[in-house]
DNA sequence: TTTAAATAGAAGTATTACTATTATAAAAAA
DNA sequence: TTTTTTATAATAGTAATACTTCTATTTAAA
């Protein structure tokens, strides 16, 4: 993790990995417009000003969850990949995990995954959608969003190297994953996906769209 | 515009039509975040309270923007693709008006529609990214965005009764027209695009994207 | 066992979001 | 033209939020 993103490294301590974990739970709980440090505290048991040693404000704290989900995907891909000789299928798996709520991983004991995927998806955008996206992309926060394009543009390039926009669709893949799942669950009529079809029918729609595109060029 | 906006219809009057103005030069001057009503009331050279009249807090008048952007962009549409009968040439229009950076519209002279793009580009999403999207949208304040899908849509349907993700194609077109206009001007990495190719370049984007996945099916 | 580091507890400041009150100016009605 | 209504400006104030500082206490490392 970046180490501009916090003041001191939450993985390192106890409490520092509270604050990741009750962070998670109560941005989904209350949204992060509602969410505040004093909050966070009382939810942990702890203060107020313990948790500004750690993170400077709750803003940077959404950049890391963010940070720390793109690295956490991307890992999930690296892993659930790995064999795949083939690009195609290398494709719908990726688009499979983005789309998917994901199950709890056993491993990191202090994030529950399956809050921090619908996290993601509707506060994600705004760890960049601010005016200080310039200032927190040269210090590099945004950097495992970017690492998980440019793999997937890779992977694009490697099914149809004669495809004209690798990066934007790759970043395409990512926003329309999420905000179709956050429309599917909250403003249904911008969908075609109703909230029993769960999230295989987002999968079949950017498949669909994906693979039209760049089978075509 | 829908009345649960405002508590004083800001288009009736002179202070109410600054306050339109002036939020928008302020929202793209500043952030919606460090935007706030007392430096909205210095801007005009009013008062907060006075502010307060018109609406109840920021967050409605940043949904009284988007809506009014997406109400105007409906218009736009309608008017621009009026005698058009090839539902193809009508799509291309609409991919175009929603990715390009608009001409200030003489017609509505208290907003200024060259800002008001930008701004939505970076902050409409926030309209509907929270906890009260379900009693918001209860209240039908996502309404104009919802009528420009469904016309979108239908558009899709006509060129091809067969498409299967009319909505979801809909609103993929208009979300990913705003987010990469917004990386290409802030995190250039994640697209194709140079700031100095202009927007047409997303055009062709969306365009190859739209269509190759609607000429298949 | 000593020392250093981390935490809880408490208090305090600056800013933000929002409300209430009153005086005045402008517009509409009489 | 005068009266009445309505909108606005000016001022003040409250509650909550964002953030800081200080100290006593606990925990962990040397």
């Amino acid at each position: 993790m970046n180490e501009g993103l916090y003041l001191r490294n939450p993985e390192d301590t106890a409490l520092g990995r509270k604050i990741l974990k009750h962070s998670v739970e109560l941005i989904y709980k209350l949204g992060f417009e509602a969410f505040n440090f004093k909050k966070l505290a009382e939810d942990i048991g702890s203060t107020e000003a313990g948790i500004y040693r750690y993170f400077e404000n709750k803003h940077k704290l959404l950049i890391y969850i963010t940070a720390w989900y793109f690295g956490w995907i991307g890992f999930q891909i690296g892993f659930q990949t790995n064999n795949i000789e083939i690009p195609k299928v290398k494709l719908h798996k990726i688009i499979s995990l983005l789309s998917s709520p994901i199950e709890d991983d056993k491993q990191t004991s202090y994030i529950d995954e399956s809050l921090l995927h619908p996290v993601i998806v509707a506060e994600g955008s705004k760890a960049y959608l601010t005016k200080q996206v310039e200032e927190n992309n040269k210090l590099q926060f945004f950097q495992p969003y970017k690492d998980l394009c440019t793999l997937i543009g890779n992977v694009i390039l490697e099914y149809n190297p004669n495809y004209k926009f690798p990066k934007s669709l790759a970043s395409t893949i990512v926003e329309i994953a999420h905000f179709q799942n956050f429309f599917m669950h909250n403003l249904s009529s911008l969908t075609d996906f109703s909230k029993k079809d769960k999230e295989t029918e987002i999968v079949e729609f950017l498949n669909d769209l994906v693979f039209s595109s760049i089978d075509k060029s």
